[in-house]
DNA sequence: CACTTTGTATATCACTTACAGACAAACAGC
DNA sequence: GCTGTTTGTCTGTAAGTGATATACAAAGTG
């Protein structure tokens, strides 16, 4: 399901709450839809379960999901946010500063516009 | 030149690190070319010579940057890597991560798309 | 040769992260 | 209904990291 990567710099919460985003927004999930528990995807991921519990907050926050207690994580109906312009700044300096390091790493620019054209066919189909 | 975000996620010194390797990939400097003293440049930015010299030896590890002492750092010739096509993986994550966010922040896919394929053009145009 | 400039090294403080362990309350089986 | 288990939460803690302060050695400058 998620592969976490305990030596990275992103915090191992926010590579959960990350991935369950992902998942998401690419409406993988169904609202109603149970997550596993803190406990269970704690054990999965090998990270203990109040890391799990963290990222469920986080996405709890941002409208993804509802926590009730004994009641476990589930998936809440929410609006894509309607969509302003303004909020694309934010957005094309972490893009650009990406594309430096995977030119910089040895990345092609060949190689990247397919992967950033995989990505626009991907959402164009509604995915992610 | 570059702007700082002390509240950000991402440290000071990866930030310089991040900025100054994007205008590096892009060209903007020529080889020999000489970089601000530490301390003119956090003065500059509003932060410690310490952090600007951390961002310094970084591009300097990964070969961009020559630093020798009292003569500040100079543009080093940098013969762009090979590209291998095994590369693209640990890139495809951080964009899709990325592009989660954006999604959730509120960009529509429209937006996502428009930012990505000026990417797509400026790469192709050798830039970045 | 005195003074300034410049990158570096060491120490310190604050903050974050992941974990440990205990807790209260809802649930399950009887 | 009652008891034991399950489940998210709360409090505390040890380790690591980031940014700064300060001192230092050596090259530049007049």
């Amino acid at each position: 399901m998620l592969r976490i990567d305990l030596a990275a710099r992103v915090p191992v919460y926010e590579q959960i709450a990350n991935g369950l985003r992902a998942e998401l927004v690419a409406g993988r999930f169904d609202p109603g839809d149970r997550l596993p528990t803190v406990r269970a995807l704690a054990i999965d991921l090998g990270v203990h379960h109040n890391t799990v519990a963290q990222a469920y907050r986080q996405l709890a926050d941002e409208g993804w999901l509802e926590l009730r207690r004994h009641r476990g994580a589930t998936v809440r109906e929410r609006q894509r946010p309607s969509s302003r312009s303004d909020l694309a700044e934010p957005f094309a300096r972490p893009l650009r500063e990406l594309l430096a390091k995977a030119l910089a790493a040895g990345l092609s620019r060949k190689l990247l516009v397919r992967e950033l054209m995989d990505s626009v066919r991907r959402l164009e189909e509604g995915a992610l």
